[in-house]
RNA sequence: GCCUGGGUGGCGAAAUUGGUAGACGCAACGGACUUAAAAUCCGUUGGCCGCGAGGCCGUGCCGGUUCGAUUCCGGCCCCAGGCACCA
């Protein structure tokens, strides 16, 4: 063993070593129990970054360990291939983006295997490559005749300059990022995942996902958002306008009807008033996206148009209003304003009628002038409101959905946030949509033995518009049911539906006759998922309804795809932009900036650049950092070392290399203790009868630290304090002067279970430190340290004594001593007995094991 | 705007079930070794007061519950993630 530690070196041995022997191979193997540990796979953007080598790393700690325990791990990887950012490199570049693709894919799979991630490659797919993508197509197929998958009108932000549709991230303050032009909304048919028809199974299945965090769990259900209310209707000649309100209670309060511009009383009113149709078109450009429509100046126009309130008959007038949304139940909204504030607000700009129809109990109403806020709460009764005068929220809601139910215009109703997934993308780097239109039969589905509808890989997108529509090659087709010319639909699908189900696919590698096959009965549900907390809702749920499709069409055996799951916490980075006219932005990545902060300058031409706060590494930012500076000048496991050891997890991490010289000392020192160790020459077995006292001390820090890495690596999965308890061992060891046999002895049960409890983190190094320590073979395959419990034992404890809660002393007493005892000693202490000095004992406190508290007082 | 997290020394953080605030590191400072530097080792290190013993203050801000609050409750501020076409 070198008595110096060479990273470089060992790093290659082991890497060789593994690849060798094949040691990371996952084999199907029914006899053994498995652990299915998985890491949201990447989009190749063209390097890692450190988000990366922080997710990467996790999953590759709870692989390792999970080996270790004795399970049959399997941890795949592969690439989120399609996606937008390939288009945009192609316009940059005139490179196809298949091209841009494969070569980030063949650049960031050495990196990943840089870093020495026990990854079985065997399984690696690209969401691009036809054998994937043809099983989109396939499921698709399958749900259109379900009729899961369907078609009707959606909305998209379309740039009048370049004749195309973009994505929100393309929409910069309204207008188009290329051409700065004001973005208008457009109706076009698209797809549609009827995901809502889930509703119910995905949020009432939360509560089983025990081992997910709980924030995704609130996050999805508020996503998915059920709330019970009733739904009614507003008649006026020829219709009636459909609401939804979880506060019918105060129906009788409702003063007018506010109707979203893209709904058709809305398009009614425009035809015969210019004012409404000028304020729908206004309504119509610029962003498209909840946020923007929440943060708007909430504005409406009146009509000439009017609804009958459904129990009274009075004639309520209908307003075109930009806050209400056509996606939300159906685009209309009873305003009631004396109990809701934004239809206060709207009343007071707009001086429409309030009229108060809850009050709180025992008290009059509150008089109009005196009403500042809305009187929203549901702990109140009716009052102004005729014959449910009196009655308490539920009551009053119970009655006038009877009532309402009677005459038709009414009735109780279950309502989702949730929306269906629009999957249709009008873009050239996804996935086909298998779909021949014919003018004779219509829409007609590519027959299965025509599958995969192959995306021609040698276009390059302009910007204007979707290649695909002008590649004659691809559109040009016969028609599969008469035979005609007919044409190829040249909508994409949304790379979300490549991610709903990649994870089955590691399971069924290679199968080119199924989606998936027996292996997935085995290996599924993934045991443990890992990946950013940006995923808690839109991937997450997604996969979630996928599953239960295809459980549904008999594909698969079980409910939810991801047992465990972990939320890693995102690293962020200082973004760098400059406007360039309207619209246009351009990020620099920090590392080519001069300064941090406001007045920072571009180094290139020292002008300034706005600096827009913290955000996320990404492509899109351009603010990540390449790990590789960090792998060259420490090693993989310094760079893995220093990921776990910053922060835990969950936590999100302002990025700074600071504190790496730390880890890579770390791992020097302990090299050499280990390389000083097995100079000196073989240690016998530990014999605990024959131990001295300070041998038993080391000996129980020993097990101590391994059961407390073990919970920490196992369950907590807070790696940073795992570390920091294996440096205080080291401490200890180094510490620890006694050459005699069993002093050497304890030493090398330390050392060992140090290189066991690392090497899920630091596999390199630790490969080389285990077989210089006599072993054969490599350590991710030994196993697991033991706790001794023989060894924790303690005869004593140290107590800590508290006067009113100020910690005043401590006190060492037997581990088995009594409250009479402790109470003694501690009164006994001579700093305690200071401070209690002229005062009376009220109360004392012992909290066993932990402190005395003693508290003073009268009495 | 809405939903979800987070805010603790100069910095990353720890305190697992309401029980010693700052473990473990980084940086800094002092010392040892060295011709020197690097590397390594030892020590100090939340703030204020005090020669010292020790005392007081301190976990974003304001208030509350408790013998005891970083932890629980109410209100607020800031940062981050998501808001359905970035992935």
């Amino acid at each position: 063993m070198d008595d110096q530690y060479h990273p470089e070196k060992i790093e290659a041995q082991a890497q060789e070593w593994w690849r060798e022997h094949a040691t990371f191979r996952a084999l199907d193997d029914p006899t053994r129990e498995k652990f299915y540990c998985l890491c949201m796979f990447p989009y190749p953007s063209g390097k890692l970054h450190m988000g990366h080598v922080r997710n990467y790393t996790i999953g590759d700690v709870i692989s390792r360990f999970q080996r270790m325990r004795g399970r049959n791990v399997l941890q795949p990887m592969g690439w989120d291939a399609f996606g937008l950012p390939a288009e945009n490199a192609a316009m940059q570049n005139g490179v196809p983006p298949a091209r841009w693709t494969r070569d980030n894919i063949a650049y960031m799979r050495s990196q990943l295997q840089a870093l020495g991630f026990a990854l079985d490659w065997d399984r690696e797919l690209a969401t691009c490559d036809p054998d994937y993508y043809r099983w989109n197509q396939w499921l698709f197929l399958r749900m259109r005749e379900k009729g899961i998958a369907y078609k009707k009108t959606g909305v998209v932000n379309w740039d009048p300059v370049d004749q195309t549709v973009l994505a929100n991230e393309q929409v910069i303050d309204g207008r188009g990022w290329r051409t700065g032009a004001l973005v208008e909304r457009r109706e076009i048919p698209m797809y549609y995942l009827n995901i809502t028809r889930y509703a119910d199974q995905l949020t009432d299945a939360l509560d089983g996902l025990d081992e997910w965090p709980e924030r995704v769990r609130v996050m999805q259900q508020n996503w998915i958002g059920r709330s019970e209310g009733v739904a009614i209707r507003f008649p006026y000649d020829g219709g009636a306008v459909g609401v939804f309100t979880t506060r019918a209670d105060t129906l009788l309060g409702a003063t007018w009807v506010a109707v979203a511009p893209e709904h058709p009383l809305a398009i009614r009113a425009a035809q015969a008033d210019p004012t409404v149709a000028a304020f729908i078109e206004e309504c119509g450009r610029g962003g498209n996206t909840e946020a923007e429509i929440a943060t708007q100046e909430k504005r409406g126009v009146p009509t000439n148009l009017t609804v009958e309130h459904p129990l009274t008959g009075e004639a309520l007038p209908v307003w075109v209003a930009n806050y209400v949304l056509m996606a939300y139940g159906e685009g209309a909204v009873m305003a009631v304003p004396a109990h809701d504030q934004r239809d206060l607000e709207f009343a007071r700009k707009y001086d429409l009628p309030i009229k108060i129809v809850v009050r709180a109990r025992d008290v009059a109403p509150v008089e109009l002038t005196a009403l500042s806020e809305a009187f929203v709460t549901k702990d109140g009764v009716l009052c102004n409101s005729g014959k449910y005068d009196g009655l308490g929220f539920t009551d009053a809601v119970a009655s006038i959905a009877a009532d309402l139910a009677a005459r038709g215009l009414g009735e109780l109703k279950v309502q989702y946030r949730l929306r269906d997934w629009g999957i249709s993308r009008q873009r050239y780097w996804g996935c086909p949509i298998p779909i021949i239109h014919c003018d004779s039969c219509g829409e007609v589905p590519v027959p299965d033995e025509q599958l995969p509808v192959r995306l021609p890989e040698n276009l390059v997108p302009d910007g204007h518009g979707n290649p695909l529509s002008r590649c004659a090659d691809f559109v040009n087709v016969d028609c599969p049911a008469c035979g005609a010319a007919a044409r190829r639909e040249t909508d994409t699908m949304d790379t979300f539906v490549d991610s709903s189900w990649y994870f089955l696919r590691f399971a069924s590698a290679g199968n080119d006759d199924a989606m998936v096959d027996a292996r997935v009965d085995y290996w599924l549900p993934v045991d443990q998922y890992i990946g950013g907390i940006e995923h808690a809702i839109l991937h997450l749920l997604y996969s979630r309804f996928w599953v239960r499709v295809m459980r549904d069409l008999g594909f698969l055996g079980f409910d939810e795809p991801f047992r465990r799951l972990l939320t890693q916490g995102m690293v962020l980075n200082h973004v760098y932009s400059r406007r360039e006219g309207e619209g246009r932005v351009e990020y620099f990545n920090p590392a080519d900036v001069h300064g941090t902060g406001n007045g920072a300058t571009l180094r290139a031409d020292g002008r300034p650049v706005t600096w827009e706060g913290m955000g996320t590494m990404s492509k899109s930012k351009n603010n990540g950092v390449d790990p590789n500076r960090m792998v060259d000048e420490y090693g993989a496991d310094t760079a893995r070392l220093f990921m776990l050891f910053t922060s835990p997890p969950e936590l999100s991490l302002e990025w700074s290399d600071a504190g790496i010289d730390g880890a890579t000392r770390f791992l020097r020192r302990l090299w050499r203790q280990v390389a000083d160790h097995v100079a000196a020459g073989p240690a016998p077995a530990v014999n605990a009868q024959v131990l001295s006292d300070p041998q038993r001390v080391l000996r129980r820090h020993t097990h101590e630290t391994i059961a407390k890495v073990t919970d920490d690596v196992g369950r907590r999965y807070t790696f940073n304090t795992a570390i920091a308890a294996v440096m205080e061992l080291i401490n200890h060891v180094s510490r620890f002067e006694d050459s005699s046999e069993q002093g050497q002895a304890v030493v090398r049960e330390a050392l060992e279970s140090v290189v066991l409890m690392l090497a899920p983190m630091v596999p390199h190094i630790c490969h080389a430190m285990w077989r210089a320590l006599g072993h054969a073979g490599t350590v991710a395959d030994a196993a697991w340290p033991a706790v001794d419990d023989a060894a924790l034992v303690r005869d004593t404890l140290q107590l800590v004594i508290q006067v009113n809660g100020k910690l005043r002393g401590d006190v060492e007493v037997a581990k088995d001593a009594d409250k009479a005892t402790i109470e003694r000693l501690a009164l006994a202490d001579p700093a305690v007995a200071k401070h209690l000095e002229g005062k009376q004992v009220a109360r004392v406190i012992v909290v066993p094991g932990r402190l005395v508290n003693i508290v003073t007082g009268n009495r």
